[in-house]
DNA sequence: CTTGATGTGTTGGATATCCAACATTTTCGC
DNA sequence: GCGAAAATGTTGGATATCCAACACATCAAG
C-alpha cells in the first residue's frame, strides 16, 4: 500500500556519483580519490554529495555492493544460489576491488575497508544461503555466512601476499572442495 | 569583464540529453525517437527537456553541431583552417550522421534536416574561411561558405543514391581538386 | 612552532528540476 | 470517416541541487 517512490533526481544523482567513483577507482588509488574528484567527474556540487552520503567511506560501502553484484552478473541476486561458480565470482570481485584500492596502510583505513567488504559479503552470502536452505533455522545460516565472509576475506589477504604466483580464480578453487564438503572427520 | 557563468545543472542536463540523443540515434531511426525516449534515457523529466530545447528539431540542430565538431577532432574549431583533410572529415561526418537518420521521407522532415545540416555546415565553413583569409571582405567568404555547404550536402545526397559502390572518403576526394583549384578556364 | 595549502563537513538563500494536470495535435486501427 | 491511444507543449507549486561562506582537521615546508 505504501509505495512512496523516490525523487528521480535522487536516483540520477546517486548513479552519477557511483559511476564516477567506480570509474575513478580504476584509474587512481583509493587513498588519492577525494570527494572533489568525484563530484567534478559526476558534474554535481560537493554539498550535494554530502546530501546523499555521510562521507567517502559511506559511498565506498554502497558502491562495493554494486560492484559485487555486477561481478556476480545478477541483478536478481535474491534468486541466486550459493554455487561453486558464485563463490569463485565473489572471490574474484573482492580481489579485483582490492587491487583498485590502496596497498599502503592509510591511517587504519585498511581495517575500515576490510570491515565493509566482510559486511557486504555476509549479507550476500546469507541471502543466498537462506534461499538455498529454506527449512534451516536462520541462526545457523547466519553464522555460516559470517564465517564464510571472514574466510573469503582472509583468503583474499593471503592471495595478496603473493599475488604474482597464481590467478585469484585458481587460488580460490583449491579451497572450494573444503568449503563444499567440509573438512571431513 | 562580464563573465556570467552558466549554472552547472544546466550544463549537466544538456550533456545528459545530448548524449542520450546521440546514443539513441545509433540504435533507432530518427523518426522513431520521441522526446519521452530521450528523457527516459537521460533520467530527466520531460518538462525539463522543454526548458532547454524548443523541441526535438532544436535538439537535433544543436546535437548536429556537436557531432560535426567531434568528427572533426577539433574542440578549437575556431583555430582550424579549411584544409583538404577537414573537408573530408566534414563530408564523412555528414554521411555518418545521415545514415543514422531516417531514410524514409517523413512528412517533409527531410528538408528540415537538410536545412539544419547546411546551416551548421555554413557556420563552420565560414569561420574557417575567415580565419584562413583575414584580409578578404566577409561578404565574399560568406557566399563561398554558403555555396560550399550546399555543394557538400548535395554531394552527400548523391553519395546516398548509390552508397554501396564507394566509401564517402573516396567519393568526396574525387571532387577535392575542383574545390581547391576551381574549374579553370 | 608557524604558515599556507588542501581536504572535510555544514549551513541558508537562490535556482533548476520534478510532478501532476491540462489542452492540443498526431497516429493508427476499425 | 471516427474514436482511442500516444506524442507534443505548457503551467504552478514542491523539492533537489547549487553556491558562497564558514569552521575545522591534516600535512608539508620554512
Amino acid at each position: 500500500m505504501s509505495e512512496a517512490k523516490t525523487d528521480p533526481r535522487i536516483l540520477r544523482t546517486r548513479k552519477l556519483i557511483m559511476d564516477s567513483f567506480i570509474n575513478l577507482s580504476s584509474k587512481k588509488e583509493f587513498k588519492d580519490i577525494t570527494v572533489k574528484d568525484i563530484t567534478t567527474e559526476a558534474m554535481i556540487n560537493r554539498a550535494t554529495f554530502y546530501y546523499h552520503f555521510k562521507g567517502i567511506y559511506d559511498l565506498l560501502d554502497k558502491a562495493l555492493t554494486e560492484v559485487l553484484f555486477v561481478n556476480l552478473n545478477c541483478r536478481d541476486y535474491e534468486n541466486s544460489d550459493l554455487t561453486k561458480e558464485n563463490l569463485v565470482s565473489l572471490f574474484i570481485a573482492i580481489t579485483d576491488f582490492q587491487v583498485s584500492l590502496s596497498n599502503r596502510c592509510h591511517r587504519g583505513y585498511e581495517e575500515t575497508i576490510a570491515r565493509i567488504i566482510r559486511d557486504q559479503l555476509e549479507v550476500i552470502l546469507f541471502r543466498m544461503l537462506v534461499r538455498q536452505h529454506p527449512d534451516e533455522v536462520e541462526e545457523g545460516l547466519k553464522l555460516n555466512a559470517t564465517m564464510l565472509s571472514w574466510g573469503l576475506y582472509g583468503a583474499s589477504m593471503e592471495w595478496r601476499r603473493n599475488r604474482s604466483s597464481v590467478s585469484p580464480e585458481k587460488f580460490i578453487k583449491t579451497a572450494i572442495p573444503y568449503i563444499q564438503n567440509g573438512i571431513g572427520n
